[in-house]
DNA sequence: GTCCGGGGCC
DNA sequence: GGCCCGGGAC
């Protein structure tokens, strides 16, 4: 839901509001930074290869989870020839405890991508990020400004958030402003030179006190200065329904699935009878109201074999594949919604 | 138990 | 705008 900038008043909207702000939040930032690893204070420390590999683990995953998990995941793959050589398996192996499996192959394909075109050393144009496999927007301008030093503007939701509740009276907590308002004041609030600073700064603000559903404001300390501190209806965020079964979304089951192909050694398979075993506890096939799908759970369970198939995460090595058109092609040839049985094991890519 | 949370890609 | 994950907070 957006909300237009227009009908409030802003209390930093001028030129030395700007310079109070910059002063409370570098001020904050200068004695209450959260304080991780891939966060050295000193410019000499910073190795690109951590802050690419922390910041697409962020996209995605708490940050303490990922303290967890990226020393691990640097000591397997320290360096972006090792994560290029990485197949399939072994990176999503690697990546059990991090979700979104596909993402995984998509850092290993960008680690490629700068092995072959970029000579294994990270880019720092910000188009050339933005041709990666996996890096968006937000990831290439925060490789830019936590690695690099440039200055741009950083923008994730947490960012988006803090700035639209400076740039307006938010009447709830789920608003923001308008983008071309948040991009605008993203573009011109940031302090030349203090890029990598400030955006860590302010997503500290964001995580600590100025949170999406029960914001601090009382102890924030942008209190005095933010126009929607203590003024803002708590509302919850409507999401959408997602795709599941049995009350379960997909993605879940899916991640149930890989968790369980993880499991197996070497090139071992399991049999798609015995997954749907384990999922079901031995429910397999068990009666129940069918009451979101015209789909029999054979049909569902292949349209998610199939749909990590696609992804490049698993394997399905029998039935054989059937090349049932020219030299060459190795099109399956698996019934579409009917009862199977087929072998599974995790892509060797 | 229910709710929440993220960026990239198609 | 739908699809991807897992765990922690409540």
């Amino acid at each position: 839901m957006k909300h237009s900038t227009s009908n409030s008043k802003p209390k930093a909207a001028s030129a030395a509001s700007y310079q109070r702000l910059q002063r409370e939040i570098l001020g904050w930032y200068a004695h209450h930074a959260r304080t991780f690893f891939w966060r050295e204070q000193d410019a000499q420390l910073i190795d690109p290869y951590v802050v690419l590999i922390s910041e697409v683990m962020l996209q995605q995953t708490q940050t303490s989870r990922v303290q967890e998990k990226l020393p691990l995941f640097l000591t397997e793959f320290p360096n972006i020839a090792a994560l290029a050589a990485a197949d399939n398996a072994t990176i999503i192996k690697a990546w059990a405890g991090m979700g979104y499996n596909s993402r995984a192959l998509r850092l290993r394909d960008c680690a490629r991508v700068i092995q072959e075109r970029h000579g294994g050393i990270i880019p720092t144009l910000n188009d050339e990020l933005l041709a990666l496999p996996g890096i968006g927007a937000y990831t290439a301008s925060a490789v830019l400004a936590f690695a690099f030093h440039h200055d741009v503007a950083v923008l994730d939701v947490n960012i988006r958030r803090v700035y639209s509740r400076l740039l307006a009276t938010m009447p709830t907590t789920r608003d923001l402003a308008d983008e071309s308002s948040i991009q605008a004041f993203a573009e011109k609030i940031y302090p030349r030179g203090e890029s990598s600073r400030w955006h860590q700064a302010v997503m500290d603000i964001g995580a600590l006190f100025c949170t999406a559903r029960a914001p601090k404001c009382m102890s924030c300390p942008l209190h005095e200065v933010c126009p929607s501190a203590g003024t803002m209806q708590e509302v919850r965020k409507v999401k959408p329904p997602e795709p599941s079964w049995e009350g379960t979304p997909n993605r879940i089951w899916r991640g149930c699935i890989v968790q369980i192909l993880r499991g197996l050694e070497g090139d071992a398979t399991i049999s798609s009878d015995e997954i749907l075993q384990q999922l079901f506890a031995g429910e397999v096939g068990a009666l129940f109201e069918n009451n979101n799908a015209e789909m029999t759970q054979d049909a569902w369970f292949l349209m998610v074999l199939r749909g990590l198939e696609r992804d490049g995460i698993l394997e399905i090595t029998a039935p054989r594949r059937v090349g049932s058109h020219a030299s060459g092609d190795t099109s399956e040839v698996l019934p579409h919604d009917t009862l199977f049985s087929c072998s599974l094991r995790l892509s060797k890519g």
